[in-house]
RNA sequence: GGGCCGGUAGCUCAGUUUGGCAGAGCGUCUGGCUUUUAACCAGACGGUCGCGUGUUCAAAUCGCGCCCGGCCCGCCA
């Protein structure tokens, strides 16, 4: 480099930039065909990579913990250029690798069941934990007692993920990959390429230096990886170690010292050889990947890959994260969501619509404002039906993209709106959710049964959200008992007097105006007759709008209470 | 400090690749409905498009400089 001339950087620089590919521009690529949907330019550029069938797309993640919504990124991002190539006629895999060969580094604070419930380190057995650090979590036993090992816990979790948005991967264990032999020859190709895998890693990495060696092998005595390789040798197959310290962040993982032999399946390499081996064993053709590895593990993997495995590397796309309620994803925090807790508040539509949104852009999801994401959802529903007025960019984009978020595109379905659907909620009682609903217009005599159903679906959805949420829909009509009360004696006249009057049989707005009339009458200040009305059914002093909400439970019940007799 | 991505109405977001009147939903306000109580309908209000500058007949859109936020530039993944 010393040498050279300032042209040859040049040349150099330019050479660099026509073989580099960015993994930002890929969704707007210039001079290609416009789309409205990013997945299509991923996929423009999938098939200039002439690509053998059946076309390969991969995802992955270290099952090192809590595997939250930000991580669904891996699945979905990749999910959607997969049916836009089926779309196109080819034969797609999606494959998703658990990274669970990797050590485990330090403990997490909070881990989770099968179920997606969140458990204190300090309830599962932390010790057995701890004397792991180092080791692969496929070589730890499982804290939960339910799996083969930490790994596959967390890896049921991932693909129970999948499952639940319905996109079907194969999930590829990496340590399956190494003990299995498929990892062997590209394992021993970087080793016999040792001086070419150091030169190009240590262009990214300052460590690396003469005595660098890309496999860590796991120590026979105490089953940590470890970092120092003494002896290598590429015939048999095999490395000599010595068991040493292991730094993790700001911690050291001790060594036991052992010195050993271990065969290449006993090992794993670093991950930025680990990433481009496994795109060259999976036949990698497109892998979307976080911002984190945008500036570090892919220019890097990428060179790896065109220049020690001698492979083209996959397509990239580099997706925004986003944040939960406005803060970073955080287990440890607590603030952290399965999708088995979206899927308790929304439709897994509305989850799928939310990442097939542009991957630049970082977002929030909001658990507060859910009812935001599942409007934009209903609306971009109702473009794609023609049921609303909308712009062109609108309606390109609901009709590219509708059919590839939902399963079966039925326009006879039901929405009820999200906060509507969270007032229904209040009564627990199936049949008046449903005459509510009814009576309020959004469900009409002919309208098919699994219409009807998959609309007061939303209803459950809407009323975990109230209650996650503690908003302002978060109320309970208390049928079964009378909460406690404690009226004076004019509120008690006034509640008489609207007893009578709903036992007559009035309408919504004709009740709404019986409670201010009947407060007056009484010289009951309005807003305390409201409240004694929202003490007596929810048991709250604020409540929905009543008059409408009372008109619609059955009448002898309201009469009842409103006479403290029930 | 260097590189990269983002910044559009109170909130959530389209629009930027290909320059052509600044958009939607939600919220707010007003009214529909005599009098604070949240579901429905109609209307209105709401903007230095992060800031500055250049190019252009014309800039949210293109160039340059800057500000703010995030990620990377140690290790690990």
């Amino acid at each position: 480099m010393s040498a050279e001339s300032p042209d040859d950087v040049d040349a150099d620089e330019e050479q660099k930039r026509a073989t580099t590919s960015s993994p930002y521009t890929v969704q707007r690529d210039e001079g290609e065909k416009h789309h409205v949907f990013w997945a299509d330019a991923v996929a423009d550029r999938v098939e200039e990579r002439e690509p053998e069938e059946p076309i390969v797309i991969k995802g992955g993640i270290s099952p090192s913990g809590v595997p939250h919504l930000g991580n669904v990124n891996e699945i979905m991002r990749g999910y959607f250029v997969a049916e836009v190539l089926r779309e196109r006629g080819h034969e797609v895999r999606q494959v998703f690798t658990a990274d669970d060969r990797d050590p485990l580094r330090k403990l997490p604070r909070t881990l989770c069941d099968l179920e997606g419930n969140l458990v204190d380190l300090g309830e599962v057995n932390a010790s057995a934990l701890g004397r792991n650090l180092g080791s692969p979590y496929t070589d730890i036993p499982d804290p939960f007692e339910c799996c083969d090992s930490y790994g596959d816990h967390f890896s049921n979790i991932i693909q129970n993920s999948a499952d639940a948005v319905d996109v079907p991967i194969e999930l590829v264990s990496t340590t399956e990959l190494y003990e299995t032999g498929q990892l062997e020859d590209v394992t021993r190709f970087v080793l016999e390429h040792q001086d070419r895998a150091r030169e190009v890693l240590s262009a990214y990495q300052d460590k690396v230096d003469e005595d660098y060696v890309p496999f860590n092998p796991i120590c026979e005595e105490c089953g940590k990886v470890t970092e120092t390789v003494t002896a290598v040798d590429v015939d048999a197959g095999t490395v000599d170690y010595r068991c040493t310290d292991m730094e993790a962040g700001d911690q050291t993982i001790s060594g036991c010292g052992h010195e050993g032999t271990a065969t290449l399946r006993e090992g794993k390499l670093p991950w930025r050889f680990e990433w481009p081996a496994q795109w060259q064993v999976l036949g990698v053709d497109f892998e979307p990947f976080g911002k984190d590895h945008a500036e570090g593990s892919w220019p890097s993997g990428q060179d790896v890959a065109r220049n020690v495995l001698e492979i083209e590397p996959p397509v990239p796309m580099v997706y925004e994260w986003f944040t939960l309620d406005g803060e970073p994803f955080s287990s440890s925090e607590g603030n952290v969501i399965l999708v088995s807790d979206v899927l308790e508040l929304l439709e897994p539509e509305v989850l799928r619509y939310f990442f097939a949104k542009d991957p630049s852009k970082a977002r929030d999801f909001s658990v507060e404002r859910l009812d935001l994401l599942v409007d934009e959802f209903d609306r971009f529903e109702a473009i794609y039906f023609g049921e609303v007025e909308a712009s062109e960019d609108e309606r390109a984009f609901a009709e590219r993209v509708y059919p590839l978020v939902v399963d079966e595109p039925r326009e006879e379905r039901i929405r009820l709106p999200y906060t509507f659907a969270a007032v229904l909620g209040m009564t627990d009682d199936p049949d008046l959710r449903e005459e509510i609903a009814r009576r309020e217009g959004h469900i009409s005599e002919d309208d098919p049964e699994w219409a009807i159903e998959g609309a007061l679906a939303r209803v459950a959805r809407a009323r975990n959200w109230a209650r996650r949420t503690e908003n302002e829909f978060d109320y309970e009509l208390k049928r079964s008992e009378i909460p406690d009360h404690d009226f004076d004696e004019p509120t008690e006249a006034a509640l008489a007097d609207l007893a009578a009057f709903v036992e007559e049989g009035h309408g919504p707005e004709e009740i709404q105006g019986e409670i201010y009339e009947s407060a007056k009458r009484h010289d009951v200040p309005v807003g305390e007759f409201f409240s004694a009305g929202y003490r007596l059914f929810f048991d709250e002093s604020q409540g929905p709008k009543l008059g409408p909400f009372l008109s619609n439970v059955d009448r002898e019940f309201v009469v009842d209470r409103l006479r403290r007799e029930r």
